[in-house]
DNA sequence: GCCAACGTTGGC
DNA sequence: GCCAACGTTGGC
């Protein structure tokens, strides 16, 4: 059965746009440094789907759609030293973090902003409008799900 | 820029 | 195993 999920990431750092401009709009997603995010990222599979939130933005919100497309690997950046992501910790043998490859689905037309999101009641108890959640991978379940995708529709009509 | 919430580290 | 200190995330 497909899973859902919901990946942060900083448009300053690396935001929707630049996931469609890549090479055969595919990246791998590098640089959690989070256990709880980590394990997430272990149990996607291929074919599971994503929304694609930008945070710190202005305002934050999901911008739009990734599919996995490659399930977890051994994220080679933290034996990198020069690689922001390096981690003393990680050895080629013990691989302490993952990643997974995404490729651009679709890019919301009107972006769903948190404020958005927050005023829909039907999406209490959602990981992401906890107070204090600060997961940068984290599950979304199929009826949140198919809440915000209707959302999306009818917001770009 | 501020700060609340959270995670990690390391002394004891 | 506790917990203070510190670092990070991310909304505002």
């Amino acid at each position: 059965m497909k899973q859902y999920w919901l990946l942060k990431s900083e448009p300053q750092t690396f935001s929707i746009d630049d996931l469609a401009q890549s090479l055969h709009q595919t990246t791998c997603w590098e640089g959690v440094r989070n256990y709880q995010a980590r394990n997430f990222l272990r149990t996607m599979k291929l074919g599971d789907h994503a929304f694609f939130y930008h945070s710190n933005d202005d305002p934050p919100g999901i911008v739009g759609l990734v599919e996995i497309v490659k399930d977890s690997y051994a994220d080679h950046y933290a034996l990198d030293p020069k690689s922001r992501y390096y981690d003393s910790k990680s050895t080629p043998t013990l691989s302490r973090w993952s990643m997974v490859d995404v490729q651009y689905i679709q890019k919301f037309s009107i972006p769903l902003s948190l404020g958005t999101l927050r005023d829909v009641g039907e999406l209490e108890g959602m990981e992401l409008l906890r107070k204090g959640s600060r997961l940068s991978v984290q599950p979304v379940r199929p009826h949140e799900w198919k809440i915000i995708m209707r959302l999306a529709k009818t917001s770009s009509r």
